[in-house]
DNA sequence: CAAGATTGATTTCTCAATCTTC
DNA sequence: GAAGATTGAGAAATCAATCTTG
């Protein structure tokens, strides 16, 4: 009678926690975003990764970072970007295959003004909230997991 | 010169890795889903609040839960889970307005066989990475995040 | 009129397939 | 053949609008 073998009460509420604080941030993160500026928090993120890149310029490559999309999404995203002047796409100089997104000057206009409300939200919802012991922690386990997910893509 | 107020590394790299972790995660579990099983994450998610459920059943705003679909999210997913018989839908009883999702057996069933691989990979990829101190601190972390964004909603 | 639920239009994500250059 | 990037088909999420009953 004993059927698969389910989590502890304490896994299974941290692990339905994590997903719902995810999921809740991340819509309100969107929400605040596109309501203030008009950009979708992917956009967002591309136009931070591009700003803090030397020159303001990275291969598609690069900018697909940690996981947070994938190589398909991002082209739409950029796309995106392109069209309403945020960004531009060159051909790689040293690599035919390859394409370079810079930030344009609209885009790095679009990128200030839309920061301070964005990381008002982000210090009232996911910063605040927590104690310094509490946010110090909470980095330490990200970090690992973070670490785990990247080294062991699959399996094992 | 002082462009926006950007957040300090730690709370950047923080916030960055949360989002990543999320990501990653979401995506590794649809994955398993949907290859082993043929469900995808909100569609399990719905069995297993059912399964929990006392007679198996819950009006549909009790399916909504902790914010990880929207009222139309969740009308979409019944409705496949209702298509391929894994659940059935009526009218409430003591409210004409109400709809009520019953686990039927075969959802029973598509549940049991699908949980063991789903939480060998949760536990793989979530729980074990972490010492069990971080873990505690990151439940404690994600019940107050979770506190803040369930009780003060929109902005104060 | 408010609450419960669904529908429709639009946007975005995912995956597999493709094309080009290394 | 493998890597870099794009495309197209299909699934799924969002929001506003709608319909029905309390």
């Amino acid at each position: 009678m004993s059927g698969p073998r389910w989590l502890e009460e304490n896994q299974h509420s941290t692990w339905v926690n994590f997903l719902a604080a995810a999921t809740i941030l991340n819509r309100r993160v969107e929400q605040q975003l596109v309501t203030d500026s008009g950009l979708s928090a992917r956009q967002y993120e591309v136009l931070v990764m591009l700003y803090s890149a030397p020159g303001g310029s990275l291969r598609m490559t690069d900018l697909i970072g940690v996981g947070r999309t994938t190589k398909s999404g991002l082209t739409y995203q950029v796309g995106q970007l392109e069209k309403v002047g945020l960004v531009r796409r060159e051909a790689c100089a040293t690599d035919e295959r390859g394409v370079v997104a810079t930030l344009t000057d609209a885009g790095w206009d679009a990128l200030r003004a839309a920061a301070p409300g964005h990381l008002d939200l982000v210090r009232e919802l996911f910063i605040d909230p927590l104690t310094d012991e509490q946010f110090t922690a909470l980095g330490s386990a990200l970090t690992a997991l973070v670490d785990r997910l990247q080294n062991q893509p699959d399996g094992e």
